[in-house]
DNA sequence: CCGTATTCCATTGGGTCCCAAGTAATTTTA
DNA sequence: TAAAATTACTTGGGACCCAATGGAATACGG
């Protein structure tokens, strides 16, 4: 197996695992990785907007809703207007927010974290170093190869009702 | 920020990434990231059984099921019952399941084997080395500090209806 | 001041993933 | 050999993610 793939197969694994913890945290705790994750970044910056939100956790607008929703039915997120502008939400922790937060720390990544601060430092950083690069050089490449011909015929694979 | 900081946030944004491209490649060439490592994996072991494609592919077998059936419902792939066991799927890539995957290679972790492929061979192996370390001992990591006590006030945010 | 643009959210549709249950089929055991 | 345990899949439920839409509210040009 050459190192490219054993790296693909070390992020697809390291997804799994990372989405398996979650599971196992939420039945637990009562809070997905999403939703502490959300709550956290809250916890450091309050009267935050919702797109404000959405930018800060890299993940989209809508999905950044849908979890603020849960949250605030959980009572542990306040969702009001902002007085000013009226299309801006402002979010804050509840008390019992901060109060989870506080007893329910990023559980998920915790296990990662541990692994990744065990390696010694000079490793830790040039794994960070050759990572945080990837990662930035792929944002940059602009679906560049991708304009093929052909589509269509193969029809999009879904369900029928 | 930290390495480990650093480190999280890049996993984070590489997840990230992948989605947007695969969404990309999805609504170009009708066929989802998912569905294309299960095909391609089929294309280099045919006649798999269900179970053994979702150890390949480090999922769910239920994950597995699902796909599988999209691409059936495609033509892409032939579900058979096995002659000698009954419960068992024998899974092959019909005609144009083969087509399909030569002619959409899996576009979407291209991007990332790009990047990857550009590293000075000696960096892409420590990387490597490194990377799948800590996906091998968080696999080990067996929940062990995962048992406090707790549960139940915090009532699981989820919907009502 | 008015009409058009733009911005900010909520909602919905399509997909992926995982777990828990349920259903067959096969193997083991009493 | 009949009952019990095991194995292989499917289905339903919950959570997430993203794209596309639509509705308000605000900003802007004339």
């Amino acid at each position: 197996m050459t190192d490219t793939q054993r790296i693909l197969d070390a992020i697809r694994r390291l997804v799994r695992q990372l989405r398996l913890f979650d599971r196992a945290a939420q039945s637990r705790l009562g809070l997905s990785a999403a939703q502490l994750f959300i709550l956290a970044e809250l916890g450091k910056t309050p009267a935050l907007s919702l797109g404000e939100l959405a930018d800060r956790t890299h993940t989209d607008q809508s999905s950044a809703s849908t979890v603020v929703t849960r949250l605030v039915e959980a009572r542990l997120v306040a969702r009001q207007r902002s007085p000013r502008d009226a299309r801006r939400l402002v979010l804050t922790l509840t008390r019992a927010g901060r109060a989870a937060l506080r007893k329910a720390p990023p559980v998920t990544q915790q296990v990662l974290v541990n692994r990744i601060d065990a390696l010694p430092p000079a490793e830790r950083k040039r794994f960070a170093d050759t990572f945080t690069q990837i990662v930035e050089e792929m944002g940059a490449e602009k679906s560049a190869p991708m304009l093929f011909e052909d589509e269509g015929h193969t029809a999009t694979a879904r369900r029928r009702k």
